[in-house]
DNA sequence: AACAGTTGCAACCGCATCGGG
DNA sequence: GCCCGATGCGGTTGCAACTGT
């Protein structure tokens, strides 16, 4: 944390202000926010009366004020899914805290080092007496469902989960059966594997319910903040859950290209590598409403050729199969 | 109680990318 | 194609709060 930089200071000049942002600031800016919603920061920053640069007022927005964050402790699902996404993603925080609705890449990254990272490294210096079994007992510290604890190169992903080491793992890890959360639900499809087919990774998607995830505990889950396939308004009452898709092969190798903006702007959850096709806008108020449906629930998952990324994935089995999704209790 | 060491996390910084002119 | 401002991302910093001695 950094001083805030004494008000005074800098209200003589046009000098902006650094450092703790103070509630009067955080005032102004949620007001103007709420009031006017999302344009250019460096605009946001000058109409709503603060002496901050844009990119100040992005950042606390994203990281702080935002009314679909979600606060508080991460929950053992949470973490394990972290982990878990680390392994796939490595250090991409942004991605996977689009995969952790309420999150933000800061505090993911900063949980990861503060908290993660400390238990990977004292894992790593206290092996285990049974070496034999060490990636149990790894996987055991780690909090990892016993269901995914598996020879299939996801520990040693745990304890070097460099991009490069992802690169070298990928030959297992996509033809691994993957984890399954501690709830039973498999959150890579249906057939619990990745597709190891040249387009398709992607297998990932829940919707499941899991109330108070999304939802507004004040307000009994409608949804504040809610992330869901947009296929329907004002889903979720219950607070439903939808984990984006992981990039395809491809996209993994050059996701910035891919993904360039937009992937979670604070106001807007893109769930696929096509803007014009599905995004669920997550409204300030307690709805969750989707637009810009014109392209349908299964061409979310098109890349920009337009070609089905979605693999084995079966969207309409997933959705028919919703009910019976267990819980992912990510409370 | 006082001090030192450690931890958690908000915020900054620099760089990459995008999009409009 | 180039420039420039806006935006997004990941790494890093620095301080308040906490813990140990």
């Amino acid at each position: 944390m950094r001083k805030p930089e004494p008000s005074g200071k800098n209200n003589s000049n046009n000098k902006l202000r650094k450092g703790l942002w103070s509630p009067e600031e955080d005032d102004k800016l949620m007001n103007y926010m709420l009031n006017n919603g999302q344009g250019c920061w460096s605009d946001v920053a000058r109409n709503a009366g603060l002496q901050r640069c844009g990119k100040s007022c992005r950042l606390r927005w994203i990281n702080y004020l935002r009314p679909d964050l979600k606060r508080g402790a991460f929950s053992p699902q949470e973490e394990e899914l972290i982990i878990h996404l680390h392994s796939l993603l490595g250090n991409r925080w942004s991605q996977i805290a689009a995969r952790l609705p309420g999150r933000t890449d800061n505090e993911i990254k900063n949980f990861w080092n503060s908290t993660i990272k400390k238990r990977l490294k004292n894992l790593s210096s206290t092996p285990s007496p049974n070496t034999s079994d060490s990636s149990s007992d790894a996987m055991e510290a780690l909090n990892i469902n016993p269901a995914c604890r598996q020879d299939s190169g996801m520990l040693s992903m745990y304890m070097d989960s460099s991009p490069t080491s992802m690169q070298s793992q990928w030959n297992n890890i996509h033809r691994a059966p993957l984890p399954v959360l501690e709830h039973g639900l498999n959150v890579f499809g249906a057939n619990g594997y990745l597709n190891s087919s040249s387009q398709c990774m992607t297998q990932m998607g829940i919707i499941g319910g899991c109330d108070g995830f999304f939802g507004d505990h004040n307000n009994g889950g409608g949804g504040g903040g809610g992330v869901l396939l947009g296929v329907a308004d004002n889903i979720g009452a219950e607070g439903e859950l939808f984990v984006p898709p992981l990039e395809t092969e491809e996209s993994f190798k050059s996701e910035r290209s891919i993904h360039g903006r937009n992937c979670n702007n604070g106001n807007y959850f893109n769930t696929s590598t096509n803007t014009n096709n599905v995004v669920a806008k997550i409204n300030n108020s307690d709805n969750v409403k989707s637009e810009n449906l014109a392209g349908g629930v299964e061409s979310c998952f098109q890349d920009d050729q337009d070609q089905l990324i979605i693999g084995d994935w079966d969207f309409e089995d997933l959705m028919k199969d919703v009910s019976s999704f267990p819980f992912l209790d990510f409370q």
